[in-house]
DNA sequence: TAGATTGTTAATCGATTAACAATC
DNA sequence: TAGATTGTTAATCGATTAACAATC
């Protein structure tokens, strides 16, 4: 199999900005960008955009700057965006459900298909039409049968480890988690954390070392 | 005024995984750890350890490590824990709710006091026995009469910009965004973006290019 | 052809790691 | 005193920026 060369996760984080920027000249029908203007759009050097972006190939003509169309698709396809993928949530509290409903990864084909939670209270229930809150009990049998790419976490700590252990036994690829703990996961599988507290915290000692020149 | 050294976000970003394993330690009622086992907890090199924390004073002492005690308030001294932060959330919606119900931040000493929305059908309600859906209209006026410190953004991107004018001009002095835009602010506030997709991207760009070993 | 802008290499900068002297 | 472990400097590594040749 061809080696790919291995890109760096600071590269990585900066695509989803990119892509951002070229979905909004897109709908201003701006067809041509190049990295100059791209570097005041996103803040990033006219220079390391150039360097980020030939890692995935020719995008860009001398001369000419890079084609917005081009770039963009180009971007969805290096991000892997394009097809569908299949979600689930353990944990069907608030964050669950607000995770649940939030469109935008949804537009881009990420789909929630099932909640699910111990509590019997909330078993059976509908977020929506066509979504449920399922037994925890069934998970596993649930992600092995519908070939789902990734668990989302969404209960507290506590809970948190075993969930992970099931989502990856029942063959997720991926894991998102926002209890604010670190999971140990096989290596075939990807964690991406989202840890609210520290986020705030770390929000609150900048607040407090603004030097005020 | 006496000069800070600036210390780097990297660094800053680590305090509060090394927060979250003091308290851990704390709770097995350890009293010392040395810079290589916070280093097998954390991940990072005792040799990151040991220079992180030397950034902020002398939390250790030679030939025994460190004071699980005496480090754990240190940093929480560090972050700027140890008082109260009012925050407000602009958007009362499923993300909106949920970030005013997580408690993990509560628990520190950050409270939601209010949410605001522009929804008739939503202003007014409560979300808890102290806790209410306020007319959007009547934020400004409020922060600014709570001294509130920081801004949370749960609405869609299209109104995030103008709630961070709001916000700014009210002023707090620091901004969560959920919303998924890059917001501008002037230099004496700080902001905190959450921005879920991106890091959903990211996720699946890592599950797309795992190299089986 | 001249002008513009990329692709790409080289230089710089910053962050991480290694090493070891200081000291408890 | 001997052993342990920090504090801190120096070396390394990686990421960003600058420069410019290639080329549209």
């Amino acid at each position: 199999m061809k080696q790919k060369p291995i890109i760096s996760n600071a590269v990585i984080r900066r695509l989803p900005r990119y892509r951002r920027y070229l979905r909004e000249l897109r709908s201003s029908r701006i067809d041509k960008v190049s990295s100059k203007e791209l570097s005041e759009l996103t803040g990033y050097t006219a220079s390391q955009i150039r360097q980020d972006l030939n890692h995935f190939g020719d995008f860009g003509q001398q001369g000419y700057g890079y084609n917005v169309d081009v770039l963009y698709a180009g971007i969805n396809a290096v991000i892997g965006l394009g097809r569908t993928y299949k979600m689930v949530i353990a944990g069907a509290g608030n964050l669950g459900r607000a995770i649940a409903n939030h469109n935008y990864y949804y537009k881009t084909g990420f789909i929630v298909t099932a909640l699910f939670d111990k509590n019997p209270d909330l078993i059976g229930r509908k977020i929506r039409e066509d979504l449920q809150i399922l037994d925890y009990a069934d998970m596993k049998e649930y992600i092995e049968k519908n070939d789902i790419d990734i668990g989302i976490i969404c209960t507290t700590k506590d809970a948190a480890q075993e969930i992970a252990d099931i989502f990856c036994a029942a063959g997720v690829k991926g894991i998102w988690n926002f209890a604010p703990i670190d999971i140990e996961i096989p290596d075939n599988v990807c964690i991406e954390n989202v840890h609210l507290s520290d986020m705030l915290y770390s929000l609150v000692y900048r607040m407090n070392n603004k030097t005020n020149e």
